[in-house]
DNA sequence: GCCATATATTTGCCTTGACAAATAAACTTA
DNA sequence: TAAGTTTATTTGTCAAGGCAAATATATGGC
């Protein structure tokens, strides 16, 4: 199932954000399976974010990508199986553990980021710079409003 | 977990969409919740998809609401449990089925509109009305990009 | 130092949705 | 109309994420 629906002309916001996201979703896992990577969106979040912020404790990182901690257990076993990452003692903290890619793991970063850039743009290509920007403002601010309840 | 992080400056569109989606979800369900009604979002936008549209068969509404045929079928088990539907035979195809709604749950469908108003409102309560047609159609036209692949 | 509380990680349980296979019925076409 | 193809529904299987409990450790107040 699941087969494209021709959309009806004024779809909820609620649904436009899920078709989006999850059309975002498998563009993203198509091209990295493209580029040769073996990894699933959520793999893809915490690599990228372990890339750009450096080694960080597991509850650090669950945090960053917004999701559960169990979850995140569940894919560092995977991610460390796959030798993309390593979970280290922490210095400061013997409760937890310090995350921090493997050589393998660094060595793709750049492919991430370009992976990354190439679904992104194509997402938005038909898109300004300035609407771009305003569609990242609206979801900012749509996300403040309901956060911020009331 | 789940705890809210401050969200860094500028996340990628992927991720404001999950953090958004994931909110206006929490959102509606309280808002259903507080008005009474026992109903997950996917139930919620099942009815309601009812509500608006009549009775039809269960492939249709999947398809309506994007929703995979399996998945369909288990929440309709549910839906009718709780005696809001009924899947009655197909008058012209006796593959399909018919689903409609029972009077207790054509009774509600006010109140589902109601709910989904407040929570869009409250959502959208920072934007214009100019800036909420604007993220509408920015929505649409990345959907088309990621769909229409090139 | 001791106790209460908070945090980090892991694990089990549960629900959800995607996907695939099975079955039944409709449709196409030769 | 018979064969092959498509569609509708259901069910089994699977992976994912949320939540709660268990365990270990840290932290703050006394």
């Amino acid at each position: 199932m699941n087969t494209q629906s021709p959309l009806s002309a004024t779809e909820s916001l609620g649904v436009m954000l899920s078709l989006v996201r999850a059309e975002l979703v498998r563009s993203m896992e198509d091209e990295l399976a493209a580029s040769g990577l073996d990894l699933s969106y959520t793999q893809f979040l915490i690599l990228k974010k372990l890339a750009k912020l450096g080694p960080m404790s597991a509850s650090n990182l669950a945090r960053t990508v917004e999701l559960d901690g169990g979850a995140m257990t569940r894919q560092l076993d995977q991610l460390e199986r796959k030798d993309y990452l390593r979970r280290c003692p922490h210095e400061q903290d013997r409760r937890a553990l310090r995350i921090e890619l493997t050589e393998a793991g660094a060595a793709q970063s750049q492919q991430l980021t370009d992976c990354s850039a190439r679904v992104l743009e194509a997402a938005q290509r038909s898109l300004s710079e300035t609407e771009r920007n305003q569609l990242h403002d609206y979801l900012t601010r749509v996300l403040h409003a309901l956060r911020d309840k009331n």
